[in-house]
DNA sequence: CCGCATACTTACATTTATGTTAGTATTATA
DNA sequence: TATAATACTAACATAAATGTAAGTATGCGG
């Protein structure tokens, strides 16, 4: 759980609070976010698939970044009531308005990262 | 300093390489690192002028961030011969192709972020 | 009764990021 | 001789992010 009150959350506050540049970073920005984000563009997947489809995520993680994704309205989750359990993510329409910026990042990362990294396995 | 390899490392790495919407975030995604690039965007400015418009930075992570961006190739550093010294820092044509990206993250993150934050002092 | 499915939770460990504090080199100025 | 300027460096401390490993609830199928 993070610090209630430390001078480096009161300057990430400081900055988000200021920047709008660093406030959609903070909410894209976590290890595994844009993987996922990149996978609900293409539409409604249930946990076990997005699980699959990330081989190396700690599950830990990966339902904390889900459960952020989800505060901040990004995406939504919907628990069917059965067993064993279901759950699906979508986007949200702001995590949908996300996409414009997801495209020139991810033309511009394709661009310029080095050639060498071609060859590995594409997550997005 | 960087354990040499780590399952922290390798995912990055993964990710990086293979999604280049997190090879972008990664280049710009240190605490101060958009605030800089903002400021950079109006033009060269030495050390202490980056320095003192951002009263909350710690001079080694600042310093640190500058490394950083000068080593991924988005600014440039200009160290001038003298005493006391002088360093002028700037956007490299790489940093400045950022420019459309850095646009999007702050209209999306000036629209969306809580509006309470609005009276906060302005850092871009 | 046992094993299985899914979607998590929990406690702890490790790694990484950022901040704190004091210091440095060199020349100029008073 | 002391102080000041600028642009850093170094050692350590603190905070935060991520990973590891084991576990859970419930109903279904064999």
């Amino acid at each position: 759980m993070r610090k209630a009150s430390s001078k480096n959350l009161e300057n990430e506050m400081l900055i988000n609070a200021s920047c709008g540049m660093a406030y959609t970073i903070a909410l894209i920005g976590g290890r595994w976010k844009l993987p996922i984000l990149g996978r609900l563009a293409a539409g409604t997947l249930r946990y076990n698939e997005i699980r699959k489809s990330l081989p190396m995520v700690s599950e830990r993680i990966l339902i904390l970044q889900l459960r952020e994704l989800e505060r901040d309205g990004l995406i939504y989750r919907k628990v069917y009531p059965e067993v064993p359990p279901k759950t699906e993510y979508r986007l949200t329409p702001l995590g949908v308005s996300l996409r414009p910026i997801l495209k020139l990042l991810s033309n511009w990362g394709a661009t310029n990262r080095p050639l060498a990294a071609e060859s590995v396995m594409a997550l997005s």
